[in-house]
DNA sequence: AAAGATAGTGTAATGAGTACACTTAGCAAT
DNA sequence: ATTGCTAAGTGTACTCATTACACTATCTTT
């Protein structure tokens, strides 16, 4: 029986994305490091006995303040060398008691309305903030590398599971919303009334009998999503390959 | 600064896929316990400075012999009760230091031709095999879930990315070939005619000047993949979600 | 009453998906 | 050489989806 008792740390990070009904945007914490800001992901190490989900939790709770978000698990970073920036290096040693142990983590991800949500900073997080996806922002670690795989992640699913993108929207929308989020998650734009005609054949569109009110135009129809009927139409698989 | 030096054990699991040209098989891994036969992945503890993938390969190698296989992660499994059978428990006493400690683990897959890999049995598999997805059996640990995880993971990547199944053909193949995969990975059966049509559309498969020969009906043509070709037909992405 | 802003609408042309049955080429057996 | 077996290979008609493209309707503000 050899020893193969080797214990690496296991951390988490989160990566959260927000819809604020134009674009798409990351949520990072800011810490201040000899005067300086750098910019991270919300993360720290896994406690004894913690099922990882909810060590997602409770540490982006800790960091952020925010909760019961719906955090799903996309990849996990383990390369022995992730660590090497030394204001990186400086920093843990500021906050672990093995500041020179490999950590392993698991990336976490989200999408959120940024409306729902409050933050403030907590924990050694000295601000919280919403940056644009497309703002290129460096962040600590390789966690720009995990918030890009995150974002990759996240589209690829979307894909798979459009009702995702239903939970950005108010419970009545109208279709420009719709179109707008959807122009922000694919990065295109794409011609109205061929939107449109496209998605009412979606029966899990149901329109109301509302409109818009106090808007300087002509006032658009809303819409309401049905996730029973959205079920049974994507029931039948859609199931060729290329 | 508290302590949060809690480091649970990392291992990996391989869940490779083998086609064998008509099905898709499992990779097991056999060990005798108390005279009864157990079925695992292979997998074990990733080593102290060691990526994770090449953890994997190393692992995969020391069980199997197999080598040279493309392992891709898919998840990381670490529900803190995740080992409670009580043979599993057992065995752990038998080949490691710490057997009660926490084990976080994470997923590998590939997928490959069965007649490419020849393996044998080594470190504490006493057996290796492939076995028909199709046929259910009881694994040890929590493998069952991560062998259906690892599937379904490998199903949605090849609709992301159909070239994979490529690499389970020959170099020159026939039509018919390529249906009876695609039937395989997607589990339902398709018709001949309209299959041939939309095959045929895809540049990327080009016809050759060659014929099977020694069949004791028509022989079928033979075609071959131009991956060049293939990445650019893949360049216009696919974007509409619902 | 006019201007400004966004909602809402239709058509024609092209391409893709689906359902469905017979002929052809090679081999083997007689 | 004829027959029978086996899997390869082929076409059509219908429906439905995709794309490109420009004007009218309705509400608010001034």
């Amino acid at each position: 029986m050899e020893d193969f008792h080797y214990n690496p740390h296991i951390s988490v990070d989160c990566v959260i994305f927000g819809f604020d009904d134009q674009k798409i945007n990351i949520l990072l914490i800011k810490r201040k490091q000899a005067g300086k800001n750098v910019y991270a992901l919300p993360g720290d190490l896994v406690q004894k006995g913690e099922d990882l989900d909810n060590a997602a939790n409770r540490i982006l709770f800790e960091l952020t303040t925010l909760k019961d978000l719906y955090l799903e698990q996309f990849k996990t970073f383990g390369s022995p060398d992730r660590i090497k920036d030394p204001v990186d290096i400086e920093w843990l040693k500021t906050v672990r008691k093995h500041p020179e142990e490999r950590v392993i983590t698991i990336g976490y991800n989200s999408l959120v309305k940024v409306k729902d949500f409050e933050f403030s900073p907590s924990s050694f997080a000295e601000e919280v903030l919403w940056h644009p996806i497309e703002e290129p922002k460096k962040l600590a670690f390789d966690h720009n590398d995990i918030a890009n795989t995150g974002w990759f992640m996240l589209r690829e699913k979307i894909k798979r599971e459009p009702k995702i993108a239903f939970s950005l929207l108010p419970e009545k929308f109208t279709l420009r919303q719709l179109q707008t989020l959807y122009e922000a998650i694919v990065g295109v734009s794409l011609d109205k009334r061929n939107f449109r005609k496209r998605m009412l054949r979606n029966n899990f569109l149901v329109p109301m009998d509302e409109r818009e009110t106090n808007v300087s135009h002509k006032p658009a129809q809303y819409f309401k999503f049905d996730e029973a009927v959205y079920h049974e139409d994507f029931a039948k698989d859609q199931w060729f390959l290329f």
